[in-house]
RNA sequence: GCAACCAUAGCUCAGCCGGAUAGAGCAACUGCCUUCUAAGCAGUAGGUCGCAGGUUCGAAUCCUGCUGGUUGUACCA
């Protein structure tokens, strides 16, 4: 829908030369006109405002607009009005209607260009072993595998990769309590997820240590042990670390969350070193008395920041420098994005500067893709309090929620398979939860209302994307009724209509923004849109029932690819297509 | 202290590279199922867009200051 705007703008602004001319003021050089919405749908298509005209053109913009639209309509065919000072154009709606029936058929329709050629890397997740995750990793992994399929829609090659934190004190906490009361016990034997089965150590340590003053000092230890190899810590560590990580794996399959690399902290922590000594020797970096390596941050504002210890260890972002360096080798990405919280944007300030400084051309087009928290209506969730608010146990509660839903709306029957449906919807709710609000903001969790099914939510656009669904089945039943019947663009003319095939056409206009953004809130405020506007359409007009055949198709045809734009949009946003609910 | 981000309806949020009457959803109240799925549709009510200036024909949107909030500013990760 772009081109049409910017077909009208072209229209409209050679129009204003003309006008001008005809006013004896060829010096004049009116200002590109710059295309809008009217408010409402009878209005027009497109808008343009004459204010900025009135100085030059020395008439009111009301006068401007009356004078473009009538030399509008007669130059170029528009069927154009001034409404007070705008000038309102109307497109072809026919022709519009056939392009937007038409993409139903294109598998390439919304996916765009404007990423073409571009190799991104985008790193996210980035999970600890030591317990399961919660709502504000799936904030993450939402957001993350949605840029990721948006960014492939607007044309870039991606990589998404995971670093794992799988080693450090936190880690050693969970093992010790676990070396302490486990006795032994399996995640099998226990019955609990394993993932989940660690992290109940992890708590069980935090308890402990409370009345065992000695539990702390043992923690370093066991640190220091695996660092040097330690033969049973490190079976320890193998084993209570496989367990995290399958269970973490294994939601991230529920949730259709998925790598192409994974990264272990284990094999990364010593990376980086090397490139700060080189740093050192070329002066970019200075060493302290004590021996500790430095760089001075003034050049971006910032005071300055230690890269390595004074008995040479590396830190955070001394390693992190490095595993930047490594997976530039691996695949050399044009651009690397890190989807972390917004608490850590002073550190990637630190490492993108770090990086730049050390002569990495590609240290340009390093990204944070920084979001905001997920807080609870009392504030904060705090792990020690128990107000994490678990993944799986989020997504079972939604999932039993659907399906006490469905049976008592006695809707079971009709679906193939209740649980996976029930899944399905649980999954498509907290998907267009978690990313329907702009990404920078710290979002509100509140358990009670934002698990509902009603009003705008993801259920409400599978409930939508079913009902045309179930259109287009039942018109498979009655195909013979519409042999030979032509498709007539022009009797899709209500207003409903009309706004449908224009929201079609604008697909890959958002697919675009979306990508421009990195904002799948776009998107989901699009289908929203869309979806409300097809229920509307919906309520108020049969589409295989219309006595008129030649209406009843152009309709179907025209629902036929809402459902399409639907489902693709569906995949970028993680909301499942459910044929039935 | 300094820095970044945020402030829109009772609640949760859109809108923010300036344009027509500031929009949804939830909660409250009222209608609509013998017709393609009522997880729906329609309506009522709810706003000094934090405050004060400035720029502009025009400001929720841009600029400055202030107030309030969040986060960061570690030889933790």
């Amino acid at each position: 829908m772009e081109n049409e705007a910017r077909k009208a703008a072209e229209t409209v602004s050679a129009v204003l030369k003309k006008l001008a001319a005809e006013w004896g003021l060829e010096t004049a050089d009116p200002a590109d006109p710059v295309p809008g919405t009217p408010p409402q749908e009878d209005m027009g298509d497109v808008a343009f405002p004459m204010f900025v005209y009135a100085k030059q053109l020395r008439k009111s913009p009301v006068e401007i607009a009356r004078a473009v639209a009538s030399a509008v309509a007669a130059d170029a065919g528009y069927r154009a009005v001034a409404a007070g000072p705008y000038v309102n154009l109307f497109y072809n709606l026919a022709e519009l209607a056939q392009r937007a029936v038409a993409s139903a058929d294109d598998a390439a329709f919304g996916t765009v260009a404007d990423r073409k050629g571009q190799k991104i890397m985008i790193e996210f997740s980035c999970p600890n072993t030591n317990k399961p995750l919660h709502l504000g990793h799936m904030r993450n992994d939402s957001l993350g595998e949605s840029v990721s399929r948006i960014l492939k829609a607007a044309g870039a090659d991606i990589c998404k990769v995971n670093l794992i934190n799988d080693r450090g004190v936190h880690i050693c906490k969970s093992m010790l309590a676990y070396k302490e009361f486990g006795k032994g016990m399996t995640p099998e034997e226990a019955g609990v997820k394993s993932d989940r089965f660690v992290g109940d150590y992890y708590v069980k340590f935090d308890q402990w240590s409370k009345t065992d003053p000695t539990a702390m000092e043992r923690v370093r230890r066991m640190l220091v042990d695996w660092e040097n190899g330690d033969e049973e810590v490190r079976a320890l560590w193998k084993q209570m670390n496989g367990w995290a990580v399958s269970g973490i794996k294994e939601t991230y399959r529920r949730t259709d969350v998925s790598f192409d690399r994974f990264y272990f902290e284990s094999e990364t922590y010593l990376k980086g070193k090397n490139d700060i000594l080189r740093g050192l020797e070329e002066g970019l970096f200075y060493k302290e008395s004590d021996g500790s390596v430095w760089v001075d941050l003034a050049e971006i504002g910032l005071d300055k920041k230690v890269l390595l210890r004074a008995d040479g260890t590396s830190l955070y972002i001394t390693q992190d420098l490095g595993t930047a360096v490594s997976r530039h080798g691996d695949w050399p990405f044009d651009r690397l994005i890190y989807v972390v919280a917004s608490e850590q944007q002073y550190h990637f300030k630190v490492l993108f500067y770090v990086l730049r400084k050390l002569g990495y051309e590609w240290a340009e087009n390093l990204f944070h893709l920084s979001y905001g928290m997920v807080n609870l209506p009392e504030g904060k969730m705090k792990s020690r309090e128990g107000t994490v608010v678990d993944a799986d146990d989020l997504l079972n509660e939604l999932a039993l929620m659907a399906k006490t839903e469905m049976e008592s709306k006695e809707k079971s029957s009709g679906v193939e398979d209740v649980n996976d449906t029930a899944e399905k919807i649980a999954l498509g709710a907290l998907n267009y939860f978690l990313l329907s609000k702009s990404p920078t903001k710290d979002m509100i969790f509140n358990p009670k209302e934002s698990l509902s099914f009603n009003g705008e939510t993801g259920p409400y656009l599978q409930y939508t994307a079913t009902r045309i669904t179930s259109i287009l089945a039942k018109y498979e039943e009655r195909k013979g009724e519409f042999e030979g019947i032509p498709f007539c663009p022009e009797k899709l003319s209500s207003d409903e209509e009309r706004k449908l095939i224009k929201m079609i056409l604008s697909y890959p206009d958002q697919v675009s923004k979306a990508s421009a953004e990195m904002n799948p809130s776009v998107l989901t405020a699009y289908l929203y849109d869309l979806a409300k506007t097809f229920s509307q359409f919906y309520h108020d007009y049969p589409v295989l029932n219309c006595d008129d055949k030649e209406t009843a198709l152009a309709r179907l045809k025209l629902v036929r690819s809402v459902l399409e734009v639907m489902k693709k949009a569906f995949y970028l946003v993680g909301i499942p297509y459910l044929k039935k609910m």
